[in-house]
DNA sequence: ACTTACCGTAAGCTATGACTTACATCCCTG
DNA sequence: CAGGGATGTAAGTCATAGCTTACGGTAAGT
């Protein structure tokens, strides 16, 4: 039953609208918040919930806070998915009895 | 904002639980509820959500229901990750001059 | 120093989702 | 065909999570 916070912020559309958008590159809290319908501290919170699973990466530049892809957390969610992925082709041959 | 069934099936920790068990081969509903907490009408709602989800396979025996992990499902979450990590990595560049 | 812009936080409301108990259904067996 | 085991479904309750408005704090510019 471990707790895996990076899955649970990808569980939210509008999260993972926000990492789509800093797929083309670093943007500030505010031009972030341009593109979305949500408020701006909506927008906010939900950056908050990112960079605390270790899906972002934070720098202050002046007033403004500037957010980005941060690659070690989405890798480390990779290799959780491979294990399954690994486990579900191998450890289910086409005829393997049931285990109840 | 691409609506994804897996990611929000996985956000669940008895879900994942659950797959986590599947790893070890295919199991029947009821076999699956004993090892958890919850109830085993909860396990149900729960292995009915990952099927929808596209992550589990269901196949009658008998009387029995035999779940069992489905790879494509899981291949497909990969392929996302897999894009946004490689974003991730070349997207943004140690000195890349932020958006905003 | 005052003002303005940018941003995070607090408080409150509402909707969604996870859980339980009770019931309906299907399949095998005697 | 009656009985019992295995499982899914329905209705209702309660906690969590996302949204909004209002507020506080910091940095830059004039």
């Amino acid at each position: 039953m471990t707790y895996i916070p990076a899955l649970q912020a990808l569980a939210d559309p509008t999260r993972r609208a926000l990492l789509d958008r800093l797929r083309l590159g670093p943007a500030s809290a505010g031009r972030l918040a341009q593109g979305f319908r949500v408020s701006r501290p909506a927008v906010s919170q939900h950056l908050r919930v990112l960079v605390c699973a270790g899906l972002l990466d934070v720098s202050a530049c002046g007033a403004r806070r500037i957010y980005r892809l941060r690659p070690e957390g989405l890798e480390a969610l990779r290799g959780y998915l491979d294990a399954l992925c690994h486990d579900a082709r191998m450890g289910t041959p086409p005829d393997a009895p049931p285990s109840a």
